[in-house]
DNA sequence: CTCGTTGCAAACAGTTTGCAATCCG
DNA sequence: CGGATTGCAAACTGTTTGCAACGAG
């Protein structure tokens, strides 16, 4: 799943061009894995294998990425857009733990949200996605948070 | 509970000075009740009580104010910062609805996520304050999606 | 009086856009 | 070939900052 020649093929299906660009960009992303990537660091892969590559590409290629579901913007207020490769499978969501100290990003899988989803499907609301932020301390710097313990 | 003079008080208690700008952005914030307005918004309330007031003292405010966690900063994907008054009631949390058509921001009470962060701390992590944002389309919008439904 | 605060304008950073040259199909 | 795409630079937008004047305590 989520292989190049399928992004190639489904980006021809759309009408739009592969460019050499292109496929670099693709073969980063992949490279991405599950990580929270910025334009800018996705940018910066690319660059390595081709220096020519200009920043606004990128961002124009993000673009058509994100209209193909193939990734997801993310937002964890660093000032930048962050972006991770879809989930295939849509009904298995990941949560975020984001520790207020260190800013380290846990993920989590969780099947506890779904009594909540259907009691908003019953009013009505159709749930395309959702996106669960828990903002806390991680173990570690719990641990090392003498005295200083919320605030 | 959050009335202008406690607000007072705990600024005067930070070291901050109180001055008529901060008292004017602060009466306005008040009306603003549960709404998530950004910083643009509340400066257009607060100019209409006087013109002479500067974007970027409310910008400062705001920061103030955020500090003291008398309001918390949200994020709809719509090009600004937005805010809302904080919670008093730290374990009432709400969450938000965001319809992808209409852009419409849905409020909603919920006590299905205790169970999930008995798990989450169960692992050691201290959570502080989590962020629910379920995106789809609201019963409005869903029922004039003629044909063109997801996608 | 003193230091925090203000308003202004300029600086910033991330992102978008206009355009001529280029390239995919 | 023709229209989509590229790289560049300039424009944009929300936000931050430097600074002299001001004013709360």
């Amino acid at each position: 799943m989520n292989n190049q020649t399928q992004i190639v093929d489904a980006l021809r299906k759309r009408g739009n061009k592969v460019t050499p660009q292109r496929l670099i960009t693709i073969e980063v992303l992949l490279t991405m894995g599950q990580q929270h990537f910025s334009v800018e660091e996705l940018f910066h892969g690319v660059k390595q294998r081709n220096p020519e590559v200009g920043m606004s590409t990128i961002y124009r290629t993000v673009q058509i990425l994100e209209e193909m579901r193939l990734i997801t913007k993310r937002n964890f207020d660093d000032g930048f857009a962050r972006y991770e490769l879809c989930e295939m499978d849509e009904k298995h969501w990941h949560h975020h733990l984001i520790c207020l100290k260190c800013g380290r990003v846990i993920e989590m899988q969780d099947e506890y949200l779904e009594a909540l989803e259907k009691e908003i499907e019953k009013k009505g609301f159709i749930i395309i996605n959702h996106e669960l932020k828990v903002y806390g301390y991680c173990s570690d710097c719990y641990a090392n948070m003498e005295g200083e313990k919320f605030d």
